[in-house]
RNA sequence: GGCUCCGUAGCUCAACUGGAUAGAGCAGCUGACUUCUAAUCAGCAGGUUGCAGGUUCGAAUCCUGCCGGAGUCGCCA
């Protein structure tokens, strides 16, 4: 499985949380379901962005060494980030690079950015709870010769020709003029045109690599792979699956979940993330101002194909009003039972289950014998926050019982009959295992008291 | 214009892959804390599931066409 792989060309922001969140607790769900998961990471670090990227860190390098007439010039990345990277850049190497060439310094500091890219990367999702088994790089694989050897194995197939494209529908494309250029079959796959290989500079495209990655993984033995998409990036989905149907003669071995798009707002305005300006909400803002659980839970309670308003301000300030507490709440009440003096007293592996015959306890205990058939069926329909509502729903339950307790002392938890009690403590208590398993999924903390 | 996704209570969202009277939260109203934790609970009110057809014993769910919104549309990744 393939999510987040974000560009290595700034922070991650709070949109990336999104498809990162939904990926991983998929990946969970999956993992709980029996199959044997590699989750992953692409790094786009080959292309004309992260040129652009080495180049804008160039700017702020010669500003760090004083140099008042360099300015972030059109199209780089102006985001004040990169003055650190290129204060870092400054430690390790002084001011030598000024006298290189460009073809000298643009590779070093290239992958001198990126790496300090991925690494503030992976401190972010180190704090979501995430944790990658592995990062493939699209460098390598080009450097690797893997795009060459991909490209071949298509064109032994007779899958590659030179070609022309017919001028796209779309009204915008004014400067459009044919070109004959390396082109891949895809239309023999279902995709509505043919797809560029190579660019007129004769470089691979991106999906030229992108092809190489999914026969790696191919190759490394999987035979499902599942990538966790942007919507964005939607218009993308036939060909890819063309590229992966060429090697396996399956449609089906490439399975891919569009996540749509978070509209970042603050206080009821929409956050224009201006590449100019260089300003967007930080992943990593988020997480100091809600935390990681509220913000993953958040993100699974809504289905992926829904778009979604991300409020800023209104996830800061009614923190405490997050259904993430909801849950909590019935998991630390559920401790706190268990925690009272009397339970030492209390032989629960004997318990008597037929002594629980109030109907709310009997409908907690349908909710909570369900739980494996949700599991199961969220897991078939790769629909990680069917977990998060199932667990709303059984915490309702359980908080319904609890106050029936208050109203009607004889439907405590713990009573005078030690027997009674047994049996209602391995309910309270298999409450507790089933928000804990659930939870595991989602990659959200249980906690014992609030 | 083509393709993808969405449209459900005033607002934010569910609905176990086609099942019974479409459910929660927030907002509004009425109640419950000397108690195993009130970050909770009980109740009231709120709906022609965008519109119109079709398939079916049965449709929020599947099909067609409209309306509205989001995304995307030759070598940026």
């Amino acid at each position: 499985m393939e999510y987040v792989s974000a560009n290595p060309t700034g922070p991650l922001h709070a949109a990336h949380a999104r498809g990162a969140i939904i990926g991983d607790s998929l990946a969970n769900l999956l993992d709980i379901c029996g199959y044997n998961v590699t989750r992953e990471y692409y790094i786009n670090d080959a292309g004309k962005q992260v040129e652009m990227l080495a180049r804008s860190v160039f700017t702020r390098y010669k500003q760090a060494l004083g140099d008042t007439s360099a300015e972030v010039l059109e199209g780089q990345y102006p985001g004040e980030y990169l003055k650190d990277t290129a204060a870092k850049l400054v430690e390790t190497h002084g001011d030598t690079l000024l006298h290189m060439d460009e073809a000298e310094w643009l590779p070093l500091i290239r992958q001198f950015a990126i790496d300090d890219m991925m690494q503030s990367i992976k401190s972010d999702l180190e704090r979501l709870n995430i944790h990658m088994d592995r990062f493939s790089s699209e460098h390598q694989l080009v450097t690797d010769g893997a795009v060459d050897a991909a490209m071949n194995t298509l064109t032994d197939k007779g899958l590659i020709y030179q070609g022309v494209l017919e001028k796209p529908k779309a009204g915008n494309a004014d400067e459009w003029e044919p070109r004959e250029q390396m082109l891949f079959r895809s239309t023999d796959f279902g995709d509505d045109v043919d797809r560029a290989v190579k660019k007129s500079d004769g470089s691979w495209t991106y999906f030229a690599s992108d092809i190489a990655y999914h026969l790696d993984k191919l190759n490394r033995g999987s035979d499902t792979l599942i990538n966790i998409w942007g919507a964005d990036h939607g218009g993308y989905v036939k060909r890819m699956k063309s590229a992966v149907s060429a090697f396996t003669g399956n449609k089906d071995s490439l399975n891919i979940q569009l996540v749509q798009l978070v509209k970042l707002m603050d206080g009821g305005q929409q956050v224009k993330m201006s590449k100019r300006a260089g300003t967007f909400v930080t992943l990593s803002d988020v997480l100091d101002a809600v935390g990681r659980d509220i913000l993953r839970f958040i993100m699974l309670t809504r289905r992926a194909d829904q778009t979604m308003d991300f409020d800023y301000a209104e996830v800061t300030t009614q923190s405490r009003e997050n259904p993430v507490f909801y849950v909590q709440y019935a998991h630390a009440r559920a401790s706190s039972v268990l925690r009272q003096d009397e339970v030492a007293q209390i032989n629960m592996a004997d318990a008597d289950l037929g002594l629980l015959t109030d109907s709310n306890e009997m409908a907690l205990i349908r909710q909570l014998a369900s739980f494996p058939r949700q599991v199961e069926a969220a897991g078939q329909a790769f629909e990680p926050h069917r977990i998060a509502f199932y667990l709303m729903d059984l915490a309702a339950s359980f908080h319904g019982l609890w106050n029936k307790g208050r109203d009607d002392a004889s439907l405590r938890f713990i009573t005078d009959d030690p027997k009674l009690t047994a049996a209602r403590l391995k309910l309270v208590d298999a409450t507790a295992v089933v928000i804990r398993n659930g939870f595991a999924i989602l990659g959200v903390e249980a906690i014992k008291e609030m």
